[in-house]
DNA sequence: TTGTACCAAATTGAATACAAAATACAAAAT
DNA sequence: ATTTTGTATTTTGTATTCAATTTGGTACAA
């Protein structure tokens, strides 16, 4: 797949219009593999050797190191100096402190939006929820796993606190990158619309120890069904 | 200042003894910078030249470069492609934001912490509260950061959660910045270390909900203050 | 004065080149 | 057969080069 783009420049009496495509290769490499990588598409433990992944990607090494500097600070690869990059691997017990770390943010981004959230989006809200039970009812594993991070992704954006914002786009990665790799078949998660339901109402509501608390219990949930449930599929990959 | 560097190998039947000296270019580069970005010495909005600094430091472009990128993951730089690369702003919602996200997972961490702390871990904690009240005895504003920055990073790394630990370094980190860039007077602080013994106290007696509430009001009333003494100091400059 | 076209210098983006270290492998020695 | 040692190959680290874009200035016209 070749990466190369040109851009006609329109210049002189033309309007800067759309001039802002110049997306730098690097930031296209880093995207491309991240997805790979949270796909599993990549493997855990896959050597990521800077000319290979330059020829496929028809770029020059510098891009590639690029991108994978970000992604090592997404905790996506790790490099060992003068020897190379791996996709990180996880187990059982990073995967549950993941959701440790991300049922706490996701409280206090719940708790917090109860306080500031607005009318419209209030609304904005209410959509999400019924996007994500549309998205059950068709049973497209790809729709409800983006719908489903999108309205977690909002209650964080509607907390209005930018750090918590970062931290959590990361932390949530990691989840997704979860699911892809150990829970192909989500079927089971069909109940979780009801639950998302109560959480829009306690944030509605206005009372952020409600708020926090129900969604609290929501990312609980998920961590004890992967405790649960998952630990028979891991067996006999991780520590 | 030039950072070059020999090492002569240490190999055959000789132990891998101290064979970790290879640091690499970017990584001295990274730190040197991310120093001088956290004391204030780069100031907020300087723009970062790759040759300026290059030159500087006695290296080529590409470590800068790779330097200035992870400095970008950690919101220390913003980095306008084809513009290059500013010292990132700091305001005062900015920094509370970043508290109130330091104080849950603190929180958080002091919560894990109690419950699966050994004898040992509890003497080694002990160790960071005395070194901390002399730090504040002996004045020395450098290393008073230095001891109580190791406390709460002592605390986190004691819940055992690697999820946590990163993501509670670099919100670390940002505050350190606050505490150089705002505050070079500290003094106002000399009544943390009570408060210090409260949360060793918390932990030690296992009380997961105990440590959690009082790890909670310390940083809040970290955050309190620079809500209401801090703000007189910016009127001038942030939004 | 104001604004616009054009040019020159500076700067970033990406590719390539070269050096140093790690790895693989084969030959030699035990 | 196993280990050791020397050498070739591969791969990463860093420097350098080239290309594309931005920036700032100057001249000129409205």
């Amino acid at each position: 797949m070749d990466l190369y783009y040109k851009v006609e420049r329109k210049r002189g009496k033309m309007l800067n219009f759309e001039l802002q495509n110049h997306r730098p290769l690097r930031e296209i490499v880093y995207e491309q593999l991240k997805l790979q990588i949270l796909t599993g598409r990549i493997a855990p433990g896959t050597r990521m050797m800077e000319v290979e992944l330059a020829e496929d990607l028809g770029v020059s090494r510098t891009p590639v190191r690029e991108a994978i500097r970000k992604l090592e600070k997404e905790a996506l690869v790790v490099i060992e100096p003068r020897r190379g990059a791996y996709v990180s691997d996880i187990s059982v017990k990073e995967m549950v402190d993941t959701l440790v770390v991300r049922e706490d943010l996701e409280a206090l981004a719940a708790s917090l939006a109860a306080k500031r959230i607005t009318k419209e989006e209030l609304e904005g809200l209410e959509k999400k929820v019924t996007d994500y039970s549309e998205a059950i009812a068709s049973g497209d594993m790809e729709q409800i796993i983006r719908a489903d991070e999108s309205f977690h992704h909002r209650i964080v954006a509607l907390s209005g606190n930018k750090a918590l914002i970062q931290l959590f786009s990361s932390v949530q990665e990691l989840s997704l990158r979860f699911r892809y790799l150990y829970y192909e078949d989500f079927t089971r998660y069909e109940n979780m619309p009801v639950e998302h339901k109560e959480i829009l109402e306690a944030i509605r509501s206005g009372d952020s120890d409600a708020a926090r608390i129900v969604s609290d219990n929501h990312v609980k949930k998920l961590k004890d069904f992967v405790v649960n449930e998952g630990e028979s599929a891991f067996n006999s990959r991780s520590e």
